[in-house]
DNA sequence: GTCTATACCGTGATAGAC
DNA sequence: GTCTATCACGGTATAGAC
């Protein structure tokens, strides 16, 4: 099994993100914390902008509005993500083509699982905070968030998409579609702690432990991935 | 592979449901429509007692609050699907002592997937909406609805655990536990609707179609289940 | 018990002075 | 760029009619 210590560095930010000034940048600050807490629709622009230590007027002139101010803090925690992601799919090809050519099924998750790790464990990315934010946007269903993810990162799911197909060269594009799909299902919300089970009062695992998670999703994924159609897992 | 088309009849509602008076049950239609339309933040009191054509009051009256009303226009729906899960068990369990009192993994998926199915398939029962709405519920982590879910339901979840334990005797009781959340995670989403790569305009699933949700997510999960601990899938 | 009218305070947004 | 004042709308509480 792969090691999920090896964690390549993320690309100088400072260089890439837009610049904001100290009023938005303390906004920004402020509203992810506080947006992270207690959520969106919970948090108020007077909180943010009293902790903040700017005036109510601020945000509505650095940000267009309040779910404009979402995407910004949203935006700026996603974007050194995903190219970590990009960088785990580089070196998956590369050793791909100085090796046989061939990708297994583990190679291709744990290029999610990876920086999905490092992220949980780094608070100074926003660490497991964020993707639980991550995860609200996906149920609420955010149209500004949505517009620009698919703008601006729509080829990082064309590129898990193209390694994937190649490690599953027996199934049709459809299959591969959907185990991409379910996979990241599971990933996603394991990283993000949510728990049905828990809604219950009765879940028995520790839904947020990062160790925990790598350890049990994996082999989970993985056989998920790589079942045959009729339900029985395939011989490895 | 089990059919997805058996589907017992649910317990007779009405004798066991709470007997609401018809303005609540006004409000209460009304609202579940708004909710899963429009969600339950962006939904507003003043818009629900319009459809309803009853007084602003009256929501406070006969429920305690908006997020109450959230609860009662919740527990209207889950109770008789809830009990469809139970009865799925109990028939499961029946034939398990009928035979030689064996139980395989796919036996349980199905206690699951077979009343989400039917409840997607059936709107008079609010349809995959109510799914969808369900799943707001677990990342808002609402506080009044949690409680009930806990005291009402907590013993559906010990079901499904028990019933997994017999399938998979060779794992240890938290690597059953983790096994169910990860296996309920992906049905649940995968019922909900919920679709990570559509944020970035990339799905290439009908995510939203039961009967493509049943095809592929059993397989996909039956094997994730029965995965051994080092990620290769195991024998059938 | 059931329903209604109305007032209260906090929210996001905006116009305009500085 | 920044701030004050003001707006319409949100959920909630209550007094009182029937």
């Amino acid at each position: 099994m792969e090691s999920v210590k090896s964690i390549p560095p993320s690309a100088d930010e400072s260089t890439l993100e837009p610049k904001y000034s100290d009023t938005a940048t303390r906004i920004l600050d402020a509203a992810e914390r506080l947006f992270v807490e207690f959520g969106l629709e919970a948090t108020s622009l007077r909180q943010i902008t009293q902790q903040a230590a700017v005036n109510l007027a601020a945000v509505n002139y650095h940000f267009r509005s309040k779910d404009a101010l979402f995407d910004a803090v949203f935006a700026r925690r996603f974007a050194p993500w995903a190219r970590d992601c990009l960088h785990e799919l580089d070196a998956l090809e590369a050793r791909s083509s100085a090796g046989h050519g061939t990708i297994d099924v583990e190679s291709v998750v744990m290029c999610y699982v990876r920086p999905a790790f490092a992220l949980s464990k780094d608070p100074s990315r926003g660490g497991a905070l964020f993707v639980r934010l991550f995860s609200r946007v996906l149920v609420e269903n955010h149209r500004q968030l949505r517009e620009r993810l698919s703008h601006d990162w729509g080829h990082l799911v064309a590129r898990y998409t193209a390694a994937l197909g190649r490690a599953l060269p027996r199934l049709s594009s459809e299959e591969v579609a959907w185990r991409l799909h379910l996979g990241f299902s599971v990933m996603f919300h394991a990283f993000a702690g949510n728990d049905i089970l828990k809604l219950f009062g009765r879940s028995a695992v520790s839904a947020r432990d990062p160790d925990l998670i790598v350890k049990h999703v994996v082999p989970f994924v993985v056989a998920g991935m790589s079942a045959t159609a009729d339900g029985k897992p395939s011989a490895a």
